[in-house]
DNA sequence: ATAAAATTAGACCTATCGGTCTAAAATAAA
DNA sequence: TTTATTTTAGACCGATAGGTCTAATTTTAT
C-alpha cells in the first residue's frame, strides 16, 4: 500500500469527527489541517477540493455505520436477541456515537437537504439501507417463527427508524439519554406484541 | 412605533429562511445584506452581531412555530379533531413547512448541539413546549371522555414528537412525504386505540 | 419648517476562507 | 546507493468573512 493511501485515510479519518460535529460549512480546511497535522500541500496533495474530502469522508462514515452496527447484532442467533442488542445500544447512543456530533444521519441529512444534492442522495440511500435491515430483520423473524406472521415489517421500519432519529435529536438537544430510553421502551414493547 | 423597530423585524423575517435552509456557519451577512436590500450599516445598526440576529430570528421562529401549531388546532372542538387537524397538516408538512429550508426545531438542534450552547438551550426549551403541548391534548381528552384513562400522555407526547422529527427528517432528504404520511397514519391508528 | 435625533450607506479594517504552486524532502525502484 | 518518483511544507493568491466608523440621509419632535 502506497503511503498516499495511508495519509488519505488519516485525513478521512480525523475529519469525520470535524464536520459531524461542525457541519459542513462550519468546517475548514484549517480546522482539517490542525487535526491532521498536515500543511495546506499535504492536504491538497490528496484530495482537490474540500468537497472531495467531504465526500470521501461520509462515504467512510456510511461505511463504518453498517459494520458497527452489523457487529452490535451478529453474535445474537434470535431476532428477538438482535433487536435487543440494538435497543440496549441505542438507549446510550445519542451522547456516545460511533463519530463524535453525534449521528451522521442527522447531522449529514440536516445539512445536505438544502445545500448539497449530491450529499442528499448519498444520505438518503444510508437510510434505504438501514430501514431495508430492520425490514428484513423482521421478516426473518417471521420466517424463524419467533414473530407473528401478519406484522407490516415495512410499517415497523419506519417507526423504529423515525423513532430513533428523532429520540437523538431530543437526546443530543437536551443533552440527556432520557427520551431516547423511552423510545427503546416502546420499541420494546412493540415487538413483544409481536412475539409469539 | 419606531422605524428601527420595523426594520429589526423585516430583518428577522428575511434571515429566517437564511438561517433555517443554510444553517448558522453557511448565513453570511451578506445574505441577510442581499435579502434585506440593507447595506452593512443599515444591518448593524439594528443588530450588534451576527449571533444577536441568529438569537433575535430564533426567538421569533419559535413564536412563529408555536402560534401557527395552535392555529391548526384551534378550529377543532374536540381532542381527537385536533390531533387529526395536526396530523392533516404535518403529512404534507416537510416539504411545505412554515419556514423554507424545513423543520427548524431539527436545523437548529443539529446546528446548535455541538456549536452554540445558548442556542441548544433554546431549542430544548421549544421542543420541551411541542411535548407539553401533545401531552396536554392527551390529558384533556382523557377528561373529556374522549380517550381512555389509562393511555400514558407523556409517554405519547415523545412518540408522537419523536417520529413525525424522524419523519421530517426522512421526508426533507427523500424529497418526497411518503414516510411522513405513513408515520401520521400509524400515530392515527395509536390514538383510534385510546378512543372511546 | 426647522432643529435634533435616529438611521443608513458604504469605504475600510483585519482575519480567514478555499485553493495554487514551487522547491524541498521523503519514499520507492534500480 | 543512486535515481526517479511521490509527497509535503509553506509562501502566496484573490475573495470573502464579520465587524467598525464616519459622513450623509432620513425620521421624528417641536
Amino acid at each position: 500500500m502506497k503511503k498516499s493511501d495511508r495519509t488519505r485515510q488519516m485525513i478521512i479519518e480525523r475529519s469525520a469527527p470535524i464536520f459531524n460535529s461542525k457541519g459542513v460549512a462550519g468546517t475548514s480546511i484549517s480546522d482539517i489541517m490542525e487535526a491532521t497535522q498536515l500543511a495546506k500541500g499535504g492536504v491538497y496533495g490528496n484530495f482537490s477540493t474540500k468537497d472531495d474530502i467531504l465526500m470521501a469522508t461520509f462515504d467512510h462514515i456510511a461505511d463504518t455505520l453498517k459494520e458497527k452496527l452489523a457487529g452490535v447484532t451478529a453474535p445474537e442467533p434470535t431476532i428477538g436477541g438482535k433487536f435487543e442488542a440494538l435497543f440496549k445500544f441505542y438507549s446510550h447512543y445519542p451522547l456516545n456515537p460511533f463519530v463524535a456530533g453525534g449521528c451522521p444521519i442527522l447531522n449529514f441529512g440536516v445539512d445536505a437537504d438544502d445545500t448539497h444534492p449530491e450529499l442528499r442522495k448519498r444520505v438518503a440511500k444510508l437510510i434505504a439501507y438501514f430501514q431495508e435491515r430492520i425490514e428484513q430483520l423482521v421478516n426473518a423473524g417471521i420466517k424463524r417463527g419467533e414473530f407473528s406472521a401478519d406484522w407490516d415489517a415495512e410499517r415497523f421500519a419506519v417507526k423504529m427508524f423515525t423513532m430513533l432519529e428523532g429520540a437523538t435529536l431530543v437526546s443530543r438537544v437536551n443533552n440527556n439519554n432520557k427520551q431516547m430510553k423511552t423510545v427503546v421502551s416502546m420499541l420494546r414493547e412493540e415487538i413483544a406484541q409481536h412475539t409469539l
